[in-house]
RNA sequence: GCGGGUGUAGCUCAGUCGGUUAGAGCGCCGGCCUGUCACGCCGGAGGUCGCGGGUUCGAGCCCCGUCACUCGCGCCA
């Protein structure tokens, strides 16, 4: 039996004119003149035409068959006339004079085509995703997804970690997203949780000494999707340190993370290791209105309160009185903006939920609008002055309570950026963020919460928690973030059970709660466990960023779509009650009817 | 769970103020075509206008309900 191709489709060249040669791929496209065929065959690596007249043995089949069909094709490779040779291709200085064809797969009609860049219903791409599959830009998502978990993996051995895998099948953990069950046969009634994130298993790594993990890990968490984020499950760049301060896990993953942006952006700017400024959470809420900055963004918010203080402008000044704030954002080089984009941004602001959004225009120094009226001129100008703007420059306003101000702020940072086109492109801004608070009140319950993760080492340690107001209290805890996209978080982990008490005692947990919900952890710190850190960056947002990819599942082989179902594998499904009397599981009647 | 958007041919879409037989491109089927590369030309088939109800002499269009998809909120230590 031949074998099934002497080349792939992108390997023919002048230098193999009248070679014979056999290829097999899908028909891409066919082009018939009655007499002369010519058929764009390809391939994973390449398209190669082919062309038949009806001399050829081969005319009558691939006149015949449609496209996507599978054949192998064998012939010889002549030169194209320099008038026809087509530059968009490798192969185009050569086609393949057809001697003979072979089916191998006869395709149906297509659901959906596989050539052009149209784009199509979600639904019809997820349900036949290997058609989906086969065009250029998702196929080319996929393979750049795969280099950049082979350059992930080599650049983390050579930073000295070693790569293992942890448990699938393991332990509800209390705190958390919702977790995704699975019922144990041996044990009625008792289940396995898929794991949201190795976390536990990799400081358990740590306390057993092996210094340095990593792993492409899969997470599972039942939480609904977004654009930016799978449901169910995804992957991440799982690590961790031992003998770390936050210094040195910045110093670890800097490099892996500039290194792989810089192999894979093509020619984009990417902050250099070593390079990525530190942002305090407290400042990012301030200074970007969000704790997930885009520094391609130059534009900064500035608090003005203060200037509002028994202003002529009465609304701001009774929102300050009453511990509310007023936060600005420049709108450089408006002075020639109509009044409707200001009363646009207005009108989006109150679209997005908000009070509004004030503003004050400005035009070689001279102020508009009704905020400048009441408040003066001459404050405005002082306002203007300390947030370093020049005469033509704008200001939107966002005011309120200090939260709610942060938030529109920071929205409408970004889009008066976009509005005014001002965002740095073709540039990856990396920066880290800082100094998250240990804790938080939380209003409804009248009590103090754990801020963000509860493992992560206090900064001050002990003495911290022993001394401070808890609200003061900052932890060792970091987020990676990429133009505006939040790559992941880590930190120092509180490896010392006693001040793993002591933190848990502040959000009012007794150490027997503590023993009881986290007895894998603390048991093991108190054998001698390393101080450790780290961190997990979605390898998922890093393939989007690098795919310059909006939507998440552009960048995943079989995603499942928004209500987690996968349409082409049908899941989830119904199972046979046999599987279920194994598993002691009794499906309540109405649970499986559909809603009337 | 909530809010926005979308739903018309296999696919992408148009469809005017509510008015005759719902259109186009791609695809499909048939015919013609020897240098195309999104080939071209001629012809044809293909529709429960998401579904149900209502208003009206008359509904793809208006109203109510519902479903699906999608974006966002909630959720994501």
């Amino acid at each position: 039996m031949h074998a099934y191709r002497t080349h792939n489709c992108a390997a023919l060249r002048a230098s193999d004119v009248g070679e014979t040669v056999r290829l097999s791929g899908w028909i891409h496209r066919k082009r018939d003149h009655g007499h002369l065929l010519f058929v764009d065959l390809r391939d994973h690596y390449g398209i190669t035409q082919i062309v038949a007249d009806t001399e050829s043995p081969s005319f009558k089949i691939l006149d015949r068959i449609r496209v996507e069909s599978v054949v192998t094709v064998e012939g010889k490779v002549v030169a194209r006339s320099p008038e026809t040779v087509n530059k968009n291709l490798g192969t185009g200085e050569i086609e393949v004079r057809a001697n003979g064809v072979t089916v191998q797969s006869a395709a149906a009609e297509l659901p959906m085509p596989v050539f052009g860049e149209q784009d199509y219903p979600e639904e019809i791409r997820l349900k036949y995703r290997y058609l989906d599959l086969r065009r250029e830009q998702v196929h080319s998502n996929i393979m750049l997804r795969a280099a950049v978990i082979a350059s992930i993996r080599r650049r983390m051995i050579e930073q000295g970690f070693t790569e293992f895998q942890t448990p699938i099948l393991t332990a509800s953990s209390p705190e958390g997203a919702r977790d995704y069950l699975v019922p144990s046969r041996v044990h009625p009634g008792k289940f396995y949780a898929l794991p949201q994130a190795p976390q536990m298993f990799k400081q358990l790594i740590m306390v057993a000494g092996f210094d340095r993990y990593f792993q492409i890990a899969p997470c599972f968490r039942d939480e609904d999707a977004r654009a930016d984020r799978s449901p169910g499950e995804f992957y991440q760049l799982d690590f961790e340190m031992s003998f770390v301060t936050q210094d040195d896990v910045f110093a670890a993953i800097e490099p892996v993370l500039s290194g792989v942006f810089e192999e894979f952006a093509n020619g984009k700017t990417v902050t250099l290791a070593g390079e990525y400024p530190r942002i305090p959470y407290k400042e990012a809420l301030l200074r970007y209105g969000s704790d997930k900055p885009d520094l391609r963004n130059p534009l900064l918010i500035s608090d003005v309160g203060e200037h509002f203080k028994g202003s002529g402008f009465g609304l701001f000044a009774t929102i300050v009185e009453k511990g509310g704030t007023v936060r600005a954002v420049p709108a450089p080089g408006t002075a020639e903006k109509s009044r409707k984009f200001f009363d646009d941004m207005n009108e989006w602001a109150r679209g997005e939920g908000f009070a509004g959004l004030g503003y004050a225009t400005r035009k070689s120094g001279e102020w508009g609008g009704p905020i400048a009226k009441n408040h003066g001129e001459d404050g405005m100008s002082r306002l203007a002055d300390e947030m370093g703007l020049g005469p033509d420059d704008g200001i939107f306003f966002a005011a309120g309570k200090e939260e709610e101000a942060a938030r529109l702020a920071g929205f409408a940072r970004t889009r008066v950026a976009e509005q005014l086109d001002l965002l740095e492109k073709d540039a990856f801004r990396f920066c880290w963020i800082v100094d998250f608070p240990m804790y938080e009140y939380n209003d409804e319950q009248k009590k103090i919460d754990f801020s963000h993760n509860p493992f992560s080492m206090p900064q001050g340690g002990m003495e911290a928690l022993e001394a401070k107001d808890p609200l003061d209290i900052l932890a060792w805890q970091y987020d990676i973030v990429c133009n505006g996209v939040e790559l992941s978080s880590g930190a120092i982990r509180n490896h010392r059970p006693d001040i793993m008490y002591k933190a848990f005692e502040i959000a009012g947990y007794t150490s027997e709660e503590v023993d009881t919900n986290f007895a894998g952890m603390i048991n093991a710190f108190k054998f001698g466990a390393p101080p450790h850190g780290g961190s997990a960056p979605g390898i998922d947002r890093i393939v989007m960023l690098l795919a310059d990819e909006p939507n998440i599942r552009e960048v995943i082989l079989f995603p499942m779509n928004q209500k987690a179902e996968d349409l082409m594998m049908n899941a989830p499904s119904e199972v046979d009650p046999k599987q279920l009397k194994e598993l002691n599981i009794r499906v309540v009647a109405d649970a499986a009817v559909p809603k009337s």
